[in-house]
DNA sequence: CGTGCTTTTGAAAATCATCAAGTATAGTGG
DNA sequence: CCACTATACTTGATGATTTTCAAAAGCACG
């Protein structure tokens, strides 16, 4: 019954030949906390998978069995109620880890925005492995309250912002933090934001309909405070009025 | 500015005689993490103290001096906009664990709901105890994962839900996890809910406002979904319909 | 150069906020 | 014990931001 084998979620399964040692996305994730010279045992659990853009490779509710640590591309983190109302609670980028869960099935789901490569890990090995590095769960500790933070952040912006604040937030954090896809974040502010995730998502993100996404864009842009060469890239023109309008002042 | 403070935050400070060992709040907290026979150790940093409602004790911005864990009573953990909107981003009750952040500041500030008692221990020297206690440092882990996933669910109300959503997934939740203030999270509904926190709370943690709140709760009740023998109680009448209401199904 | 998607733009509708009284409730002091 | 005051809560009328409904305009891809 070929019509009925699901068809993988991943495209692509390998171990690399120099594994974790040469991971671009190692600087900016959890495995730093692992010393060069034990850093084989990590190697050994990882399995590196290529993803598809659109692609769901966490469904919300499944058994968690695995750990995922993005190495490329980005992905949008989501929950969604029974009537296709959905919240996405965060886009995961180079060096975020997923699947922090105490439950055993996943609290959100997540999908490729753009073509990913993560890295896979089964959470008994990982877990075992945990308790040989004590300064790797530390680092979790410490990903898991900096996530804290910002989700606290993301409740104030959507239980108590206007549309135009969540918007310049949501801009102001994406230049900071993101710009051009690289998590480097550096604490320079950057010129220009590139979105991977359509309005659809950032309305979804923000708590609002992609019209209201739109319609407030076009407003900045008319009003000098952005340009937006096409969909996808925003030009931050006045950094300073959007940071303002971010925080709350008018 | 928290220096120019005139009253004192802390009313009474003491080393209780039996510290932790017979602390009533451990069973529910981080520290049951550590064995009976290490208790001492941690008993050594913790100082308790009595907070009064409507007390202020941690400040947002302010260096994050301390740990906090919470044995009794209840605290509103909030953030707040230049102008003053606020969003209160959760509830502390017995063996709540406050003050995990990275950032050498606070990002929310604290202020007792109820008259409280609080543990405090100085964040350098639990640091240096965690060392020693791996197994707190994953209970910690296990703390945050949950909280991570509590504030998704809370962005997903935020975001998405409707008043009467909101309310309807805040009494079933209060119903379920803190029913009459006892954080044993018994997996059987309450009949009747008890909310020390005001209207005013309520709504800053829904991303409503008083008078939504107010009209809401009045609607449930005459449509029999509960009773409010008086603003602080409140009935569950209807558990399976609020319930349906919480999960978004109208 | 269609075809299907995302995005933008417009007009109408709705939920929730704001403004404004009015009613409980608790605490205080006579 | 009872006014008296302050605060919290409820209820009503109006209004505004945002959503919904609808359709046109861009853009990417075969």
């Amino acid at each position: 019954m070929t019509h009925l084998r699901v068809r993988p979620l991943i495209v692509e399964s390998v171990r690399p030949s120099e594994p974790c040692a040469a991971c671009e996305a190692r600087p900016f994730s959890v495995c730093n906390a692992i010393d060069q010279r034990d850093i084989e045992r990590l190697a050994a659990l990882a399995v590196s998978l290529s993803v598809d853009a659109g692609r769901t490779f966490i469904e919300e509710g499944d058994p968690a069995e695995h750990f995922f640590n993005v190495t490329a591309g980005t992905a949008k983190l989501f929950k969604l109620l029974p009537d296709g109302r959905r919240q996405i609670t965060g886009f995961a980028s180079m060096g975020t880890f997923l699947g922090l869960a105490v439950s055993s099935t996943y609290a959100f789901g997540a999908e490729a925005v753009e073509p990913m490569r993560i890295c896979r890990f089964s959470r008994p090995k990982l877990r075992a492995l945990l308790d040989d590095f004590p300064a790797m769960e530390k680092r979790l500790l410490e990903v898991a309250s900096n996530e804290l933070v910002a989700a606290q952040e993301q409740m104030l912006l959507l239980g108590r912002k206007t549309a135009r604040e969540r918007l310049a937030s949501f801009l102001v954090t994406r230049g900071v933090c993101a710009g051009n896809g690289a998590p480097a974040c550096g604490h320079r502010a950057a010129e220009k934001v590139t979105l991977p995730m359509t309005r659809s998502d950032i309305a979804d993100y923000l708590g609002l309909t992609i019209e209201t996404v739109s319609r407030t864009l076009t407003r900045f842009k008319s009003e000098r405070l952005i340009d937006i060469p096409n969909a996808a890239d925003i030009l931050i023109r006045d950094h300073a009025a959007l940071r303002s309008l971010a925080t709350g002042l008018h």
